[in-house]
DNA sequence: ATGCAAACGTTGCACAGTCCAAATGTTTGT
DNA sequence: ACAAACATTTGGACTGTGCAACGTTTGCAT
């Protein structure tokens, strides 16, 4: 993997050489793996009733109720046409929900419908399941030490640890999607 | 650095308890959410070259080189049809080639150009560059601790810890993918 | 008040990814 | 020699996706 020499040389004397690091890496990495396959099966479940883009969408949805259509697409990255076409869909099996908004009639108000979000909350609870399941595995110990690895590398990646996490733990972002994925 | 001085009030002794593993399992979601993020970072530099499912074409073939269609259907979880015709995109775009399989010739090998081989090698070494980057800003103790408490969740949960790790540290598995995603 | 520009939702069009089925060509086993 | 098994390929249908165009509704400045 020595593929491009980058002027790395210059290497500090402290005792966290390349080794160390690439031996982080590839836990991460392999760490990595794990929580998508984790993903994916609690995904699975539903993946007959509705396909993960619109999955994904649903879970956009659910955490922001009465959302107009460019909002959401804004959130979902993606064109408004495409949600509006995944709404349809969406709204034709029951599990969402379009209304003009009075106060503004070039707006709709979107919904997710509480078959909806049953649906939604059965995948991330189940998530959740998952990964206490394996969590409960650990020693006590372990299991703090973990929180304090995980913290201070979320801190290091620059994002906001644990920041609002939707109150009572709900979905909040990453992965859920990452369907077959899994390799790449 | 003991980050989660979480206002969980007291600290039971209880140590092990639902709210140790709830506490676990909000760190982990939230790593998540890093991990890929810093995945779809490393995948925005060739999406407006190919298409997210062909890139993963393109790492599962550049990892089984020679591979026939079939196994390489069956390796992306695709239909075989489907790997045809993204396939045939990839060949068009000079990343990949066909040829029948002179000793069997019911069969076709595929392989990745060089300059296929290319773009997946600059995604996956971006990928590893972000990462170590991140855990460069750790402190040495630290990494250690990653590496094992990353271990240990891994082993607990029944994934084989690093197993060959395509011998240089390669792409392997995982997200990579996990394109707009990011939510959900 | 009037009118024009911006914001929205919506629809048309093109194309990638997907699956299921079916057609075609190749090997293999009997 | 033939049928069964296997592999690639093509046809058809549908979702996801973006871009561009249109009609409606607002907001604002003249």
């Amino acid at each position: 993997m020595a593929a491009h020499e980058q002027p790395r040389e210059d290497r500090p004397p402290d005792r966290g050489g390349d080794d160390d690091v690439d031996e982080v890496t590839r836990a991460v990495l392999t760490a990595s793996r794990l929580l998508v396959a984790v993903s994916a099966r609690s995904l699975a479940a539903v993946e007959d009733r509705v396909t993960l883009p619109q999955f994904r969408l649903l879970v956009v949805l659910s955490t922001n109720s009465n959302a107009k259509l460019v909002t959401l697409a804004d959130r979902l990255g993606v064109n408004p046409s495409t949600a509006m076409r995944m709404l349809d869909r969406l709204i034709a099996a029951g599990l969402a929900e379009r209304e003009v908004n009075p106060a503004n009639r070039r707006e709709t108000v979107l919904r997710v419908t509480p078959e909806g979000r049953r649906l939604v909350d059965d995948v991330t609870a189940g998530r959740r399941r998952e990964i206490a399941a394996i969590v409960e595995r650990l020693a006590p110990e372990q299991r703090t030490a973990l929180i304090d690895a995980l913290t201070a590398f979320t801190v290091a990646g620059g994002e906001p640890p644990v920041p609002g996490d939707g109150s009572d733990g709900y979905p909040l972002g990453w992965t859920s999607d990452l369907p077959a994925h899994h390799d790449v």
